[in-house]
DNA sequence: TTAAAATAACACAAATATGTGTTTATTAAT
DNA sequence: ATTAATAAACACATATTTGTGTTATTTTAA
């Protein structure tokens, strides 16, 4: 049985890696608009690290939406 | 001139109180509740750390919200 | 199928969050 | 005014994220 806490940031890091996709975005040129570093991008969408607020921000921005729609999935 | 980033950390800080403060709970309660330190929902509330996605989920799970509801403020 | 692009998977130092505890200040109630 | 409850403000060790770099694997396109 899986934590709850560790399915919410698996849904997380899927969200993003989907957001990006349907954005025609590489990691690279995400992390590049973000300010993040590029691997920081894949760590996140292979859910190996629970990101904090401040690239939670980066990344909402450079996906030019609001971190709310980062948080619209199935919790 | 502040940072965008920095503001929306301190809006969530803001959030996160004004939730609890509506829900009639102390620090101490929603901490418990949260299973997190007590010092550290008031780190948050001031703004002093940038809070990582599992005390977010902590957070909004002892508050009986979705995750999302925590950043429904004006970004 | 080869080459190029993209992503994963390492490692490691530095910065930051977390956890625990104690003490001080503020707020609320009596 | 006093007391009790709540929150702030410290300190410090530990855990985790972040930043940077390199190498291997996978995917995509020619």
């Amino acid at each position: 049985m899986e934590k709850e806490e560790e399915k919410f940031i698996k849904n997380f890091g899927d969200k993003v890696k989907k957001l990006r996709i349907e954005k025609k975005l590489s990691q690279e040129m995400l992390a590049n608009d973000a300010n993040i570093p590029i691997n920081q991008i894949g760590r996140i969408e292979r859910s190996e690290i629970a990101t904090s607020l401040g690239t939670i921000f980066k990344i909402a921005t450079a996906l030019n939406i609001k971190v709310k729609e980062l948080f619209d999935f199935d919790q």
